[in-house]
DNA sequence: GAAAACTCCGCAAACGTTTGCGGGAAAGAT
DNA sequence: ATCTTTCCCGCAAACGTTTGCGGAGTTTTC
């Protein structure tokens, strides 16, 4: 069976489409009568209104896409709760790519986005792509563009981060706070902007406390499994060290394996924090303190954002905005 | 600025639209000089063909749904991973709807797909649903449709799970083979049709073992945070039990907490055991023995099961498949 | 009682793409 | 030299929706 149309009610009612169209929106126009008529009918035989069509006569699509590099447990899920939450109450539908961090796939899913006309993109930018030339297509063809948590600095893209310094700095201040000075930067691939920035925020914190950084209590790793192989010589016999940060939930979950395969006891023997989205740190137990930078927040933020920079283009040429981060003190240190 | 369109480029090289159009779609007719020309200029000006419009022209809108009733950090990141997998591969695109587990939502989400002319729609339930008469719309308007993970017997739609009865069949069978008599099973919503499935299936392997079954011994929990409030006091007061089954991740990474916070060490006091996606047993210590249920497996099988059907509607008809599970044992029995 | 105002609805065009059909030009066949 | 074939390409229609404009019928105004 082929999908009802405006046509086929105008058909059915005597009626001319304009009139149908006018009646499914409320026009002025429309006396009450008709307007009920078409209303029942379009409910009788399930009419729905052809979103491309309408784009095809509107050029809007109501469409936002988001591209991700991966899925991972820990802040993807969240993150795309806040952004489908405001993107579902501001009208808009979402439309998903993954990149699986590769560069060529995701010039080929900007190129899908063009295709698909959506109205704004969020973006993540995979481990591969390190210039943003890719993206102009979307500026030429008006086409609003969000970086959010995997970003570069750039003049032409806003962008939605935490203060990825800032977080990391408050993490190891706080282990500081707390009597420790041999700590453990666990960090992730060392090419990426953001494990930059935080083990600039480890730095930072050790240096205004006139502790002494040492280049192997600063560990980067490409992938958390690559931890198997370096973290249970380090802490063995490295023994020194009285507390570790993580960078992320994955490199989290991880060392608090090799912690608890080692039978060391957090915090007594080892103090542990992270920065985190927030659910896997009340899982474990103890519970972990954490710097919690919440994805859910993140998303919704760079989705108003987008959102707010579709509506009013002139105003919002702000460069982005910066997520707060805030501690949360549990059991781990 | 606006989009370039084939018109443009008709424009731009004097060439009529369907000659544009035919050379991009590598059509014989054309010249390869001519091709040549139409390339270079698409490349130079990034033509993207407007996928509304070509939806318009040819009545297949490339676009797969996906609903969901909910992200959570243990199942749907696979799951949205296989799903994608198969449609990158096969040209299509995802647009992705939450539920938030409300019927009314659902029932709107499927308008929505209606308007968006998919062409085939990936569902798992809300808790709300017990019928699947909002589905119905979609079968007229010849919308192939899926059902997954949360599924409702019915004889309209092919459903994509895990044999769930067989699942926990296996997983309590094992524990029994251990020598565990007195085993806790801990389940979700016992409106679910999941749920319901995985308790025949623990009751089913008590049975078959001349164990009786308690009632106490059951726990159903509408959310694994009321575990908070139920799991402590049995574990205190009923020092028979010597092993859990959990029905899902999230159950289990709940009960680990409260297995580690009274201090109990697994498998020494007491074994425990999941039905669970597969990565989050590596991730505690021990690493825990599980009846693996792939999100990824599921989500591929249903996305390739959908696809096919719409490719050869004929051909399908069956009422779905299953997706098969296996233990994998590691350290906690 | 005629003009003015108002109510309600239809006409037709446009959005970008694809494709059946047809046609002109060049090349080959007779 | 004429006819047929082949090679390229253009014409035009159709897909479903929205909206400016205009118009027929009814009511109000003076």
């Amino acid at each position: 069976m082929k999908r009802v149309t405006i046509k086929d009610l105008a058909k059915i009612l005597s009626l001319s489409t304009s009139t149908i169209s006018r009646a499914l929106s409320d026009h002025p126009d429309i006396s009450e009568a008709t307007k009920n008529r078409v209303r029942i009918a379009a409910d009788e035989f399930n009419y729905t209104t052809n979103v491309h069509a309408r784009f095809f006569r509107n050029q809007n699509s109501r469409l936002i896409a988001l591209v991700l590099p991966e899925l991972n447990m820990f802040f993807t899920p969240n993150l795309i709760k806040g952004i489908n939450k405001t993107i579902v109450s501001s009208n808009y539908s979402l439309i998903t790519f993954i990149s699986n961090d590769s560069y060529k796939r995701e010039k080929e899913i900007i190129k899908q986005c063009m295709s698909w006309a959506v109205e704004g993109v969020l973006i993540s930018l995979s481990k591969e792509t390190f210039d943003l030339s890719h993206l102009e297509a979307l500026t030429k063809a008006n086409i609003k563009c969000v970086l959010l948590d995997k970003v570069l600095d750039n003049e032409q893209f806003p962008s939605v981060t935490i203060d990825s310094i800032e977080a990391s700095y408050q993490a190891v201040s706080y282990l500081i706070k707390k009597g420790h000075r041999n700590i453990l930067g666990i960090f992730g691939n060392s090419n990426f902007n953001i494990s930059q920035e935080r083990i600039k925020g480890y730095e930072k914190a050790m240096r205004e406390n006139n502790i002494p950084i040492l280049k192997e209590n600063i560990v980067s790793v490409d992938k958390s499994k690559n931890l198997d192989f370096i973290l249970p010589p380090i802490l063995n016999h490295n023994k020194n060290i009285t507390a570790i940060f993580t960078m992320s939930d994955e490199l989290l979950a991880k060392s608090l394996y090799h912690i608890n395969s080692l039978r060391l006891s957090i915090p007594k023997d080892i103090s542990i924090i992270s920065i985190s989205d927030g659910d896997y740190p009340y899982l474990t137990h103890p519970q972990i303190s954490h710097i919690k930078d919440s994805g859910s927040k993140m998303g919704k933020s760079a989705c108003k954002f987008l959102l707010n920079s579709i509506t009013k283009p002139s105003l919002s040429q702000d460069s982005g905005l910066i997520v707060s981060t805030k501690l949360v003190e549990l059991e781990s240190v």
